[in-house]
DNA sequence: ATTCTATGTTCGTCATAATGAACATCGTTC
DNA sequence: GAACGATGTTCATTATGACGAACATAGAAT
């Protein structure tokens, strides 16, 4: 089933779309030249705005019209990690897990993460079409972009598009992560 | 320039995609649950409609949400008799005028419509991308699709597209046209 | 000519979208 | 911790889109 009202389609697209340029309700309420209450209720998927709003909207997100009616394509891939395509016998002594593909024409660069709690590092966004594949090897972090984030424990994986605003948030003492991110060339 | 307002993109969308359809105002209106008059200032370019009121619109119409702000491409082209690129010297004879050239995938059928005043003749649409090619040769007609009729004299030339509801109606006893329908094979 | 049915328009009323102030929360700074 | 700024939410009020009846007009049928 994908018949979706338009309420939530606008809903989630002005979400999307505001997250994805940083901006917050407030300030796009104010640029657009609109009350941040009639922002928020659209947000939340009550009302049913004209095409006067959502013309602002649309104009000051600098997107076409009808992107606000476009279902949000997931992007991201989430792998805890007791999940997965295993390789390798069950006896084995090893295991390994298949956790991303290498597409061709894309190159990938390795990060090893270390983080402490209670500093949000957040990450500006890489160029369009980057996507960061997240592994924490220790402790619990909250991962993603803003509109996404997961929170992961040890093992987990996580993919998400990189070309939006993006947290690592510790959650644990001595946490650990790999982050491989991956550019098209 | 090309900067109209969503309402007037809006007003003439509707008024294409309906009488494409060859739906009349109230038809559309009760078929879609909106008030006649809710769709007549829409059509007028008055106004400033809600999402709701749109999508009840667009499903009526049966034509995707986008749709109704795409701009009208004409899709029509008039030559009057005294127009039009003409082929030969200015003291020859004989001149020609090239009134539209043939595109590959085509096929032209060429049929010669007589014509008297008092009877509309109209006709049901032809699959989508057929046009239609009329030249006056004698008398006076009406003729085009319902949205853009033209009148034409003797000599004149029109090319208007067929997949939607169009009339022929003479204005003058022994009117004749020539008719040539281009379908795509 | 007269009625009847369809067309699209205009208007007063009502429902509701948009507003702005007040509110609640959270981080940051002093 | 207090004060501050920015976040997004909730509410009353106001502006306005949607409605439906009445209207004007045109064609067709009687």
């Amino acid at each position: 089933m994908d018949s979706m009202t338009p309420n939530d389609l606008i809903a989630n697209a002005i979400q999307r779309e505001r997250s994805r340029k940083g901006l917050s309700l407030s300030a796009l309420a104010s640029r657009a030249g609109l009350a941040k209450s009639t922002l928020s209720q659209l947000e939340s998927g009550k009302g049913n705005p004209s095409i006067e709003t959502l013309w602002a909207i649309a104009e000051t997100l600098d997107v076409t019209f009808s992107t606000l009616f476009e279902v949000s394509k997931p992007d991201v891939s989430l792998i805890r990690a007791d999940e997965g395509a295993r390789l390798g016998s069950d006896h084995a002594t090893f295991q390994t897990t298949l956790l991303a593909n290498c597409p061709t024409g894309t190159r990938r660069d390795v990060y090893r993460v270390d983080l402490e709690p209670g500093s949000t590092r957040k990450s500006t966004p890489h160029p369009a079409g980057t996507f960061e594949h997240a592994v924490v090897c220790v402790g619990q972090a909250r991962v993603g972009p803003l509109e996404a984030t997961e929170m992961l424990n040890a093992g987990d994986y996580y993919r998400y598009p990189a070309d939006r605003p993006h947290v690592y948030e510790a959650m644990e003492p001595g946490t650990q992560l790999i982050v491989v991110m991956e550019t098209r060339d």
